[in-house]
DNA sequence: CGCATAGTTGACTACGCTCAACCCTGGTGG
DNA sequence: CCACCAGGGTTGAGCGTAGTCAACTATGCG
C-alpha cells in the first residue's frame, strides 16, 4: 500500500496498461477516461474523495480506462496480488469489501433510475424519498449540495431553487441540511 | 438454495420484511418497487434473467424494496446466513462474487455516465461510439429508432434530428440504419 | 477581521419536449 | 399494376424548463 500525489492534469495510468493495482482517492478528484479506436474520448466520470476505483482491474489483465487527476490529488494504491490474496485470506476483509461494492452498486442503480425522471422537481423528490432511512421522515445531507446536485444530475442552482420551492409548497421542511418529508 | 416459481403479479417479498435471503432471476423478469411513508411508489427497476438482486439485503436487517414478478418467473434464493458463511469460508466463492459485483458496478456506471451527458448531440455520439464493435467503424442499429431513442433517454424526434445533423457535419455517414463514424 | 467556499437568487438563454403535419417504405388486396 | 393503408421516420413551430452567468449572502476558518 503506497501513496502517490498527483498534480492537476497528471496521469495515474493509461488505458491498456497492465493492471497492477487497485486505488482509492484519499483527497482530490480524478477523472476516468475512455478512448475509442479513433482516439476520441468517449466516456469519463469523476471519482471523489473516499471512493475506490479500478476495482474491475482486479479481474482484468489491463486497465480499461485512463485516469487523470482533475485537481491535485492524493491516491492510495494497493497492489493487485496483495489485495487479492488479502481478500482470500481474510474473510472479514472480503466481507467488508463485498458490502462496500453491494452498497455502491445499489446506490449507483438508484442514481441511474433517477436519471430517467425529466422534471427537476420530481427528481429531487424521488431522491429525497430514496435517501430517507426506512421508517424515518428526516434525511440529513452531509455533503455539499453541489455534489448532491451532481449526483442527481441537475445544476446546484436548480437544486437550491427546487428545495426552496418544495419548502414553499410545504412538501418538505428544511433546517440547513436536515430535510423532513411531509407526505 | 431453493427455487420458487412466481406468477405474473405475484410478490416475492415486501419492503421492511426481515431480510433472510439473496436472490437471482433464473427466468422471467421481476420489478423492484420502493414505497414511501405515504404509500406511494417512488422507484422501480427491472431485474432480468441471470441477474442477482437484493445483494444489499446481505448487510441490512430488512429489505429496502418490494419485489413483484412482471411475468411468470423462476427465482433462486440463497438464505442470507448460508450465503454469508459460505462467502467467509470459501475464498474462491467470495472472489467470484466480488468479481460479479465489480463488473456490474462498472457496467452500471457506464450507463449512468451516458445519462449524465446533457447534450443530445454528445449523447448520441457517445452511444454510437460505445455501440460500435471494437476495430470497426460501422454499427448497424437493428431495432426501431424509437426504442433506441428510449434507451438513450431522448425523444425519437430529437434522435432523428440529431442523426441528420451529425450527417450534415460529416461526422457520420448513414445508410438506413447502418451508421459509419468518420472521426 | 478578512478570506474562501458554499449556497441563494435573479435574468436570460438554449435546448429538448410536445404536438402536428408530412414523407417514405413495405405489405395487402382489388 | 395500382390504390390504399399502416408504421416508422422526418421536419416544422412553439413552449417550457433547466442551464448559465452573475451578483449577492451566509458560513466557516485562519
Amino acid at each position: 500500500m503506497t501513496y502517490q500525489d498527483l498534480a492537476a492534469g497528471e496521469i495515474l495510468f493509461h488505458q491498456n496498461d497492465p493492471a497492477t493495482a487497485i486505488f482509492a482517492v484519499e483527497s482530490g478528484r480524478v477523472s476516468l477516461i475512455h478512448y475509442t479506436e479513433a482516439g476520441k474520448t468517449v466516456n469519463h466520470y469523476s471519482v471523489m474523495t473516499g471512493e475506490y476505483f479500478a476495482e474491475v482491474a482486479l479481474f482484468n489483465e489491463i486497465y480499461v480506462c485512463t485516469v487523470i487527476a482533475e485537481i491535485p490529488s492524493r491516491i492510495v494504491s494497493f497492489p493487485k496480488q496483495v489485495f487479492l490474496t488479502a481478500l482470500a485470506q481474510d474473510p472479514d476483509l472480503s466481507t467488508a469489501f463485498i458490502e462496500q461494492l453491494a452498497r455502491r452498486l445499489h446506490y449507483t442503480k438508484l442514481l441511474l433510475e433517477l436519471r430517467g425522471i425529466r422534471s427537476a422537481r420530481e427528481r429531487v423528490l424521488h431522491y429525497l424519498r430514496v435517501m430517507t432511512p426506512p421508517n424515518k421522515k428526516t434525511v440529513s445531507l452531509n455533503r455539499p449540495l453541489k455534489q448532491i446536485a451532481g449526483d442527481i444530475g441537475i445544476s446546484p442552482e436548480v437544486f437550491s431553487r427546487t428545495l426552496t420551492q418544495l419548502q414553499n409548497e410545504r412538501l418538505i421542511t428544511r433546517v440547513r441540511r436536515r430535510i423532513t418529508l411531509n407526505d
